[in-house]
DNA sequence: CGCAATGTTATCAACTATGATAACCATCAT
DNA sequence: ATGATGGTTATCATAGTTGATAACATTGCG
């Protein structure tokens, strides 16, 4: 119970950038986010330009880009993104490792 | 504007079994649908036994493995599932071929 | 048959994502 | 410095998902 605890190294660890991106690449939230603005980008248009072949606000596609761990968007709103940048939607489930 | 029109055609090509595999396919709804199962009967699992593990309801479980094209589950409740039956998410994009 | 187990469907309340508007920050160019 | 562009954040109302309960259908087993 003395010694550095594990919630301090986690802490510290999370700290060290290269250690946030392996810690966060198993986030699918984060994953999510990253990919989406590459898309974007990849398809050259802005937010706003983004928001008007969606019919929508571009406040919104930078709520959804940034989606937070306390944000979690439908799965829904994602294909309509993904369909408006020329890409579809599929879902991958990875065996997690129970060592 | 005569003859057998396409909306017609389609209806009747959904009537094939092998048709409607590849159609929908490519709807992630129902891909995700058929995957949902799947690892749950992989696990062992009953709906009752997955509802008690996520804390929830049967019929909940029943709900979601039933989303229809009007329901779409958020991405963080596919995840909850994923994880109580041992598998991680993730999302893929695939570009769509615009011949 | 009667009963348990499994899954489905309906309903309503509670929660939360989304739509919309507005204000704001940062960068860049003139 | 000013204006324009791209993106962020806050807020509120609306829409839609999820939680919970209950009733129902189906199957298989005693």
């Amino acid at each position: 119970m003395s010694r550095p605890s594990f919630s301090e190294f986690k802490k510290k660890a999370l700290n060290n950038p290269e250690v946030q991106d392996e810690y966060q690449a198993l986030n699918t939230t984060y994953e999510l986010r990253k990919n989406l603005i590459a898309l974007r980008q990849e398809s050259g248009l802005t937010q706003e330009q983004l928001a008007a072949v969606l019919h929508t606000q571009k406040s919104n596609i930078s709520r959804l880009e940034n989606a937070n761990s306390k944000n979690s968007p439908k799965l829904s709103t994602i294909e309509q993104y993904a369909h408006a940048v020329g890409y579809e939607v599929k879902i991958e489930f990875i065996p997690i490792n129970h060592t």
